[in-house]
DNA sequence: TGTCAAGTTTAGAATATTTCTAAAATATTC
DNA sequence: GAATATTTTAGAAATATTCTAAACTTGACA
């Protein structure tokens, strides 16, 4: 989003149910102004944040985080056993994760081919794949 | 394992350089006995040793856990912020996660085709591809 | 524009998992 | 069996996240 994009984030808080606060378009123009595709902790959030002259409680950080996940303007990524990743890119796709510098990157979902997945445990739908290269520092 | 079990664990400690101590043997047998393989977190682990008659910290238990991966015995997976699963299937494979359950269920690496990854981002080499099903009760 | 109810933010406490510390216990070597 | 190296342990600390309940802000509407 560029100039569009606050009346973009605005609408798709209502949309969401959620009025549109001093922090929640804040913490959305730090998360969705710009063209690329960000990975990003609550904590690096917060981060950004303060140093944007944004007043903004951590609390308020995750908050915001959880409620655009379910607004479907975020995702949660898992790869790092006790921090979670926030990732503006919402469409199929996977990643590259650097082990050694908590670094996501994306790969777009059409360059990997999944061919033949079984069958998901009795009683049980799938709900996505997620496909995590690990990659290091050669 | 079943009674070669015994020998077959001390023989790899002694490989990794692990003194074949108490709590050592404790935990690998509960881990390794029995033909099932087995993702199971240190917590778990710590209060089936509790209820086997093991007296064993919860120090030890995330020492022994990182020793054995170290060793090759098991490996780490990451599935769920907040909370590592460690798992006595070595080889390459795949899982389902039950994001309800919190339950692991292996996929042999065979079933699973993953044609064209691309090449990882300049100055990193590929450690691991994982692939995370997620699943949810239907 | 002022009042009010509902929704939001916040500091700080609480929780959960994992790691650290350094002292006591155990295992191995001689 | 004594000396040495390794391991275990309790408890404290670190880290990330969630909870709580009071203060604040927002939007509706008079
Ligand atoms: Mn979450
Ligand atoms: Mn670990
Ligand atoms: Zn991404
Ligand atoms: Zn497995």
């Amino acid at each position: 989003m560029t100039d569009r994009s606050y009346s973009s984030i605005i609408e798709q808080l209502r949309n969401a149910n959620l009025r549109p606060t001093r922090q929640r378009m804040g913490l959305g123009r730090l998360l969705f102004s710009g063209d690329q595709q960000r990975h990003i902790t609550a904590d690096q959030l917060h981060l950004e944040a303060e140093n944007a002259g944004l007043s903004v409680s951590l609390a308020t950080v995750y908050n915001t985080l959880h409620q655009f996940c379910e607004a479907g303007l975020l995702r949660e990524v898992v790869v790092d056993p006790g921090r979670s990743y926030f990732d503006t890119n919402t469409g199929s796709h996977h990643h590259f994760f650097n082990v050694e510098r908590g670094e996501l990157t994306d790969i777009p979902a059409e360059l990997i081919n999944v061919a033949s997945l079984p069958s998901p445990p009795l009683g049980t739908q799938i709900d996505r794949v997620d496909i995590v290269v690990r990659v290091r520092n050669d």
